[in-house]
DNA sequence: TGGTACGGAGAGCGGTGCTCTCGATAGAGA
DNA sequence: TCTCTATCGAGAGCACCGCTCTCCGTACCA
């Protein structure tokens, strides 16, 4: 079975996931397509074991660069901002794996239960940047206001251990609101980046991806210092 | 060859890029499916086709949603929020076409000469809006000061009608990197809510959309207002 | 010793993209 | 009118795909 992942991991790395074929990762083992039935029950189980490991590698990734950033005791702004180049480090390396998560949905595939908690590691650790801002008063969002009622479901409240809905302040609700933006900044950025997007547009594209994540980010009232 | 297209876009509809069959396609026509191959070169080139005609579809309605805004005499930020809500409707009523063009990238597939001109189109409105509020004044960007030399190609520039890299003034090019935030913002916005990383998360999807949007481009100095 | 579960092989089904050959038709030039 | 040619279609076929089915050898266990 780790034979079996580890071989499809690697076709995964050259191929991509759309020319993840069964017939050749069994050719890889050295052993029939029927076989590796006997492990995985199709082909797109096989995508959700590598979509799982994706999720949990991404949110590995970040975990480190926040822990890391928070022990060189940098602002949120720039705890984020190492979140961010962390998750796109890895996402250059991998990118395969991003298309895997971040990318087109394979046609007929619903995700199944297991990818929901992988996939929410890399939620708590932006939530937890803007709870840190919150705190430390450096979080002073320069997008406009609006109401947050109605938003977002309860289970975000919950999820940011801001307990129901009804409690939580307005300034608070719209904190968890902006946050997505960091979210979609980071996704659309490598989007953009990693599908071409970008191509004769950016130059240098590490500062362009800087530039972009740090502009969205003020928005949220993370002021991240590029000049440093 | 237009019948040919019209069922292929049917297709694209219903099934998806990956699942697009040009055997299917050509049971739909009642034909052979080596009678199709005198039209188009391959499956490939078909997509090609169909690429196309997305980035014109999604530049048509950036521009009109645009014309529509400056005709109702909206500020610059307003008439990019009205933009994003256009491209957002398109998206939303042709997922498929999204995909094709800002979702993961057929595997071995390179992109054509004939596709750029028709994927310009909506990042021409962009810099049209960012141009009309550095004239006006309303642009003021609550992103953070970097050093935009280098960033993008003088390519960018010249297509802004900003002049030669070297001419043009730092806080000019400062603004045009910036203005790459709105694009990935919108990608990444679009990404989020179509392929599910919404789900759980967002109760009222056009308000999140639109907060994400505004939240973002305050940044880059569009100044939306939400409450009106 | 016999039964059973496991893990493999191989054939086969219907699907795919793509190529090749063959034939029918229609138009143009002599 | 006859012939040549370009166009467009059909069909067979190749190699690949996911997946299922049947068969068989092995190992373990009562």
């Amino acid at each position: 079975m780790s034979e079996l992942l580890a071989s499809a991991r690697e076709r995964l790395g050259t191929d991509g996931a759309a020319n993840l074929s069964l017939r050749a990762v069994a050719r890889d083992l050295g052993v029939s397509s029927s076989a590796v039935y006997r492990y995985v029950e199709s082909r797109d189980a096989l995508l959700t074991l590598l979509i799982v490991e994706a999720y949990d590698a991404v949110g590995l990734v970040a975990e480190e660069a926040a822990a890391g950033a928070r022990a060189a005791a940098s602002p949120p702004a720039q705890t984020w901002l190492a979140v961010a180049r962390g998750v796109r480090t890895w996402a250059l390396a991998n990118p395969h794996s991003f298309e895997l998560i971040y990318g087109t949905p394979v046609p007929g595939y619903q995700a199944p239960q297991d990818t929901v908690a992988a996939a929410l590691r890399i939620w708590a650790v932006i939530v937890s940047i803007i709870l840190e801002g919150f705190d430390d008063g450096s979080l002073t969002p320069a997008g406009p206001d609006f109401d947050p009622n109605g938003l977002v479901t309860a289970e975000v409240f919950a999820f940011a251990g801001m307990g129901a809905p009804g409690e939580v302040p307005i300034e608070t609700a719209r904190a968890a609101v902006r946050s997505l933006t960091l979210f979609a900044s980071l996704i659309g950025g490598l989007t953009a980046e990693l599908y071409g997007h970008l191509h004769r547009v950016a130059a240098d594209f590490p500062g362009v991806f800087d530039a972009m994540v740090a502009t969205a980010a003020a928005g949220v009232g993370l002021h991240i210092d590029l000049l440093r």
